[in-house]
DNA sequence: AAAGTCAAAAAGCCCT
DNA sequence: AGGGCTTTTTGACTTT
């Protein structure tokens, strides 16, 4: 609860990347700002003057997934401190950040339960079928992310070559 | 523009 | 307190 009222909202990719971008980016961090700080004041989700209270689900910028996904890519877990550095890092809450943990970590979990019992895709090595389940899907799913059409960004400049590489089982 | 679809953030539940 | 897992609810994107 020590994210309560935390500003979310200016971490416009333009910013970081230096470019202006059209209408979609404005809106999405103008709905997140909204939302999360409203929302942080009640503790009950309703009632409180009568109006109940519309959950709202934040939309984070292609560059805090980015960085989302990079630190999962090595760490699948976090220590309380690091979730907090990585938090303020991204302008997010630490709660935000637990969540998007908790939930990447169960995506990746079906993901691979679904590959698997769709077929014995992978009837090689773990580490290989971890590496193309895995691995595979960050850079595929993320690169077109970022030179798709939907989001005509510059390329990011990241190391592809580092932090992607070592998977690190952890723990 | 409305309807439909889908991915994902967040809430809820139980467990440790 | 945090995790796994499920469910709900939303935002964004696609299709009509």
């Amino acid at each position: 609860m020590a994210d309560s009222n935390k500003q979310l909202t200016s971490f416009f990719i333009e910013d970081i990347l230096s470019l202006k971008e059209d209408k979609k980016d404005d809106d999405r961090t103008d709905n997140r700002t909204d939302c999360l700080n409203s929302e942080d004041n009640k503790s009950s989700p309703e009632v409180t003057s009568g109006v109940k209270k519309k959950r709202s689900r934040a939309a984070f910028t292609h560059l805090q997934v980015l960085e989302l996904e990079k630190k999962f890519s090595r760490q699948r877990y976090l220590s309380a401190p690091e979730r907090a550095h990585l938090a303020s890092a991204l302008h997010l809450t630490e709660t935000q950040v637990k969540i998007w943990f908790q939930n990447r970590r169960y995506k990746t979990k079906r993901r691979q339960l679904t590959t698997e019992n769709g077929k014995e895709y992978f009837e090689k090595s773990d580490a290989t079928a971890m590496a193309v389940t895995e691995e595979g899907f960050f850079r595929a799913s993320l690169l077109a992310t970022v030179y798709n059409k939907s989001f005509p960004y510059r390329p990011y400049v990241y190391d592809l070559h580092g932090p992607w590489r070592a998977w690190r089982p952890a723990l």
